[in-house]
Formats: structure tokens, C-alpha cells, sequence
RNA sequence: GCUCCUGUGGUGUAGUUCGGUCCAUCAUACCGGGUUUUCAUCCCGGCGACCCGGGUUCAAAUCCCGGCAGGAGCACCA
């Protein structure tokens, strides 16, 4: 060590002065263009709601513009009408739980499909200028001809003979599937996947938005590659499998003289505990009845989580944490489920739940004076949340049947019991010895309760009594010696629905 | 097959740009202990990693070369 330090001294003082490493924290710094402003956007496609994958997008994008007093665009790529097609009532869940999410609206919402004008006529300019191509390949002519790095015969025609044809496709005279906008590029390139790669093609499908007012509609890459710009987009952060459309949209940005913003990637990341879940996958899985609905709490999406009580805090926290590494990641749940136990636990009164209750009553030999009220608190760090008052009325209560068992026992904030059949004569008020401790309830305090508890593929309900003391819908409850739970309906007979949430 | 990306403990992550107090950060998980009238929260301690092989160098997680492994794209989806 010392024989180091010497020849540090001698070649590298300044590194004896190092600070130890530390782990940084928060997300990396952004490339900065001399004070110009920092505009990110999100841009998910509206045919369905957020999922978990999706809010990592929502978080990063939304962070680094509050970090850099930047701007946060949401945009909606709904310009596929037939693989993908948009869902009606998911931009308006998008946008919610976009502000769930990241706790501010965005800064500008934006519908692709009510901006096709734009991309039309943008297209038609470049057709014009040569950018672009009309190609009336089949796709499979095509790949084999690009392969090979060979042009196909569409490539070299008149720049006015493409724009007659346009206009054909944009009347609908030509058959999904007959014609494509193509842009030019260089055919020798490395990547086969950017020769003249497809920018617009035709589409006779209803759009559940703009309806069949459009027969061609721009793909993801040009459509994006436009709005970006138009937008004045400088940082775009997306997922690593993107990366060859930045590769297509960084050549058109230099045939139009654009330049092209910073991008960032991040790499697969998959949720351990629920399958390869996609969009897709789990709308036809709802429609198909095997789902209740978006927020199933068996599903991955945003709506689950935020229905089963987690907060936008923990999720914020966490892919904030995470940051942008491309590699591909598995990520227990209880990462999550930690992050969020911590947070919520200040603010989760305690409350008494009884699965599979049993029915004890309460014997006093006289000799203790314990029948009448009692007082526990709300939260055991945190006097200020108050009490909760209990009547022991006649003695009847409810402990557990998992707890069940003849012998003494510590009725949790209560007293030592000693049970024997129904009864549970009181020998002491005060703790002695180290008797285990359970939970229970007074009946007088008491209704009917069922918990909603996801295991795996299937739904199990936990049926007994919850105490009664101020519940209300959509509280986030700790149950004593169980773990987080959701209120989420009270009905008019004092029946409670319970969501479970997490341990 | 072609193009590209990534390899740090069980899982994630910092450090890699510009080699040096790096026998490697932090979190989570796990193990042990403490606080607590919850199996929650909180506190303390422990465990455990630089993909492999060469090279350059006084010195390599960091630079170079070569392997290997995992992943993505090669859609008229996003």
C-alpha cells in the first residue's frame, strides 16, 4: 500500500486526493445543449392502458423534465388502425394515470391520428423532392430484393410519377397493401433493416377516433421522426428495441438537414411473478373473459396497481433508482413492494382483520376489572392519528381459527387469556412472560369482511370480520400481523370489501 | 444468417468517459441480533460480485485484442 502511495506521489498526486466512490444517486445528468430548453415526450400507444413497463417511460420522461425545468409531452402513436388499433377509452386512462404516475400533467397532449394533415403533407413534399418513393412491391419482393442490396424498380422512377401514385393511395385507388411510401437511403448499408425503409402505408380501416377519413397512414418512424421535430424534441429516452428506428430516423433527419435529438435507452425489463404480459396479450385475455377487467389484480398495468393501493411515490422511487442501464433486467416484486411498505406505513392506520373468525367469550373472574372500553391506537409510532375506542360489551369476540388453540395467549393491546373451549377466561391484564400474541376483535366492533387476495393465476377470498371503526372506501389499511390492504367497497349492510395489497 | 446492444454478489445498481488509497458503492433478498403488546415500520451486524483468456502498464472493473454468454431488431406493429 504504502509502496502505491509512493509512486502515486510521484506519477498521480492528484489521485491521492480521490474521494472513496460513492453510489450516485438520482438520474444521470443529461446532455444539455447550451440553455436551449429540455423537451422530452411520451409516447405510448393508446390501445390500452399503462402498464408497469410503460410506467418506467412515464417516470423517467416526467423526472428528467422536472429536473431540467423542461417540458413533458405526451403524445398518443395511434396511427395503426389494424394490428394494434387504439382503444376508445384508453387515452383518457392514459392521461390519468400519466398524472397518477408522475404527479403533474403533462405539458402538451398530443393525438398522432388528429395530426395526420401534417404528416401527409409532409410526406408529399418529400415524395416530391425525392426523399421518398412510392414502391408497389410486395413486401416479400422487397425483402428479398433489399437482402440482397438490390434496388427495386419502383426506387428509380420519376419523382412526379411517385406523387401520381400518392395521390392514388391517398384516394384509396390502391389496395391496402399495393403501394408504399419509401425513404431513400444508401442500399449498401450494414443493417438490412434501414435500406429504403417503409415510412406510410395504406390502411382502409376505421379509426375509432377520426373514422375512414384516411386511406394512408405514416408508421411509427416517420410519424415520430416529424412530430419530434415539429415539437422541437430534444432528448428522446426509450426502450433499447427502438434503437434501429432511431438508426432509420437519424437518416431521414440528415436528407432533411434536421438534427436529430439525444437519445437514451433503456433495456428490457421483466417483472418476475407475472408471465411476458403485452398490451395486446392482455386485451384479448379481458375481452376473452379471463381477466375482470384492465385492473385484475393478477395484471401487470398501472390500473391494478394503483386499484390494489400502491403509490405513485414507491414507483417513482423505484425506476428513478434503476435508471438507465441497456441491459436486460428481471426484477422481483418485492423490490417494488419494499419501496412501497415504506412509504405507506406512516400513513396506514391499523386495523383488526379475522380470517375464518371463531367466536370466544370473555371470562372475568371477578377478580380483574376488564369488561368496557379499550383504546388502541391508530398507528403504533404516531400518536397524533388518535385511537380507536372498543366496547367489549357482554365479551364476545373473534380471534383467528388459525390461532386457535387451547392455553394461554396474548390478546394483543388486551390481555393474557387462557382458553379452553369457547372461553377465554382474563388472568391477567397486564403482559407477563412471553406469551404469543395474536390478534383479535370485540364482536360489538365488528362486521362482515371479505379480502380479495391474488395467488398466482387464480383469486382467493379471505372471509371473516374487520373491526369497524371508521372505514371508508379507498383507505390503505396495515391489517395487524398481516400486511397492506385496499378498502374498496362498503356496502349498505356494513359489508367490506378488502383488496389485498402487499405484506 | 445479418445488424446492433449488454455482461459488477441471489436480484438490481454505483464506479468504467480521463487506469491509481477499488481487498469495489448503495439498495433489496437472505442470515443473526435489537426496539416494538403486529409476522409491519425502525435500528445494528453479517453474507456475497468485476463473464473468460491473452495483451499494454509500476498499476486494469476501467484501455486493446480474441472468445463466451444473454438480449433486441431484421413487420406495410408500436
Amino acid at each position: 500500500m504504502d509502496y502505491v502511495k509512493e509512486i502515486l506521489e510521484e506519477t498521480n498526486p492528484e489521485a491521492l486526493n480521490r474521494e472513496k466512490q460513492k453510489k450516485r444517486v438520482g438520474l444521470p445528468d443529461l446532455e444539455v445543449n447550451n440553455g436551449k430548453g429540455v423537451i422530452l415526450r411520451f409516447a405510448p400507444n393508446p390501445n390500452g392502458p399503462l402498464s408497469i413497463g410503460h410506467s418506467r417511460g412515464v417516470v423517467i420522461n416526467s423526472e428528467f423534465a422536472k429536473k431540467y425545468s423542461g417540458k413533458v409531452i405526451l403524445r398518443f402513436d395511434d396511427t395503426d388502425t389494424k394490428v394494434k388499433p387504439p382503444l376508445d377509452s384508453a387515452y383518457s386512462m392514459i392521461e390519468e394515470e400519466f398524472e397518477w404516475i408522475s404527479g403533474m400533467k403533462p405539458d402538451l397532449v398530443i393525438r398522432a391520428s388528429s395530426r395526420m394533415e401534417i404528416y401527409l403533407e409532409s410526406a408529399e413534399e418529400m415524395i416530391s423532392q425525392g426523399i421518398c418513393y412510392v414502391c408497389r412491391c410486395s413486401a416479400s419482393e422487397f425483402k428479398e430484393l433489399r437482402d440482397s442490396k438490390e434496388a427495386c424498380k419502383c426506387r428509380g422512377k420519376k419523382a412526379e410519377e411517385s406523387v401520381q401514385e400518392w395521390k392514388m393511395m391517398l384516394s384509396g385507388d390502391i389496395d391496402e397493401g399495393g403501394a408504399v411510401v419509401r425513404v431513400k437511403t444508401d442500399l449498401e448499408l450494414p443493417n438490412p433493416a434501414l435500406r429504403d425503409w417503409p415510412a406510410l402505408r395504406i390502411q382502409h380501416n376505421t379509426h375509432p377516433i377520426v373514422g375512414d377519413r384516411y386511406k394512408v397512414w405514416p408508421l411509427l418512424d416517420f410519424q415520430s421522426a416529424v412530430e419530434d421535430h415539429l415539437q422541437g424534441v430534444t432528448h428522446i429516452v426509450r426502450g433499447k428495441d427502438l434503437m434501429d428506428s432511431t438508426r432509420k430516423q437519424t437518416l431521414l433527419y440528415e436528407l432533411l438537414g434536421w438534427d436529430y435529438p439525444e437519445t437514451l435507452y433503456w433495456g428490457r425489463v421483466k417483472l418476475l411473478g407475472f408471465g411476458g404480459f403485452s398490451t395486446s396479450s392482455i386485451r384479448k385475455s379481458i375481452e376473452g373473459g379471463d381477466f375482470t377487467g384492465w385492473d385484475d389484480p393478477r395484471l401487470p398495468t398501472v390500473s391494478a396497481l394503483r386499484r390494489r393501493g400502491f403509490s405513485p411515490e414507491a414507483l417513482r422511487e423505484f425506476w428513478i433508482e434503476l435508471g438507465l442501464t441497456q441491459k436486460d433486467i428481471s426484477i422481483p416484486m418485492e423490490s417494488i413492494e419494499s419501496k412501497n411498505s415504506k412509504i405507506i406505513d406512516r400513513t396506514s392506520e391499523r386495523r383488526s382483520f379475522i380470517e375464518s373468525p371463531r367466536e370466544l367469550q370473555l371470562v372475568d373472574d371477578g377478580s380483574t376489572d376488564t369488561m368496557g372500553l379499550i383504546s388502541i391506537r391508530r398507528h403504533p409510532d404516531i400518536p397524533d392519528m388518535g385511537t380507536r375506542e372498543w366496547d367489549l360489551g357482554t365479551g364476545s369476540i373473534f380471534i383467528s381459527e388459525n390461532d386457535y388453540s387451547e392455553g394461554l395467549v396474548r390478546l394483543k393491546d388486551f390481555a393474557d387469556v387462557d382458553i379452553k373451549g369457547d372461553s377465554a377466561l382474563i388472568v391477567s391484564k397486564e403482559k407477563t412472560g412471553n406469551l404469543p400474541i395474536i390478534h383479535w376483535v370485540s364482536s360489538n366492533n365488528s362486521t362482515e369482511a371479505r379480502m380479495i387476495v391474488p395467488r398466482d393465476s387464480e383469486i382467493d377470498y379471505a372471509e371473516g370480520v374487520i373491526e369497524n371503526i371508521e372505514i371508508s372506501t379507498g383507505q390503505c389499511l396495515q391489517l395487524e400481523r398481516m400486511g397492506f390492504a385496499m378498502v374498496e367497497e362498503i356496502s349498505e349492510t356494513n359489508r367490506v370489501s378488502l383488496i389485498w395489497l402487499h405484506g
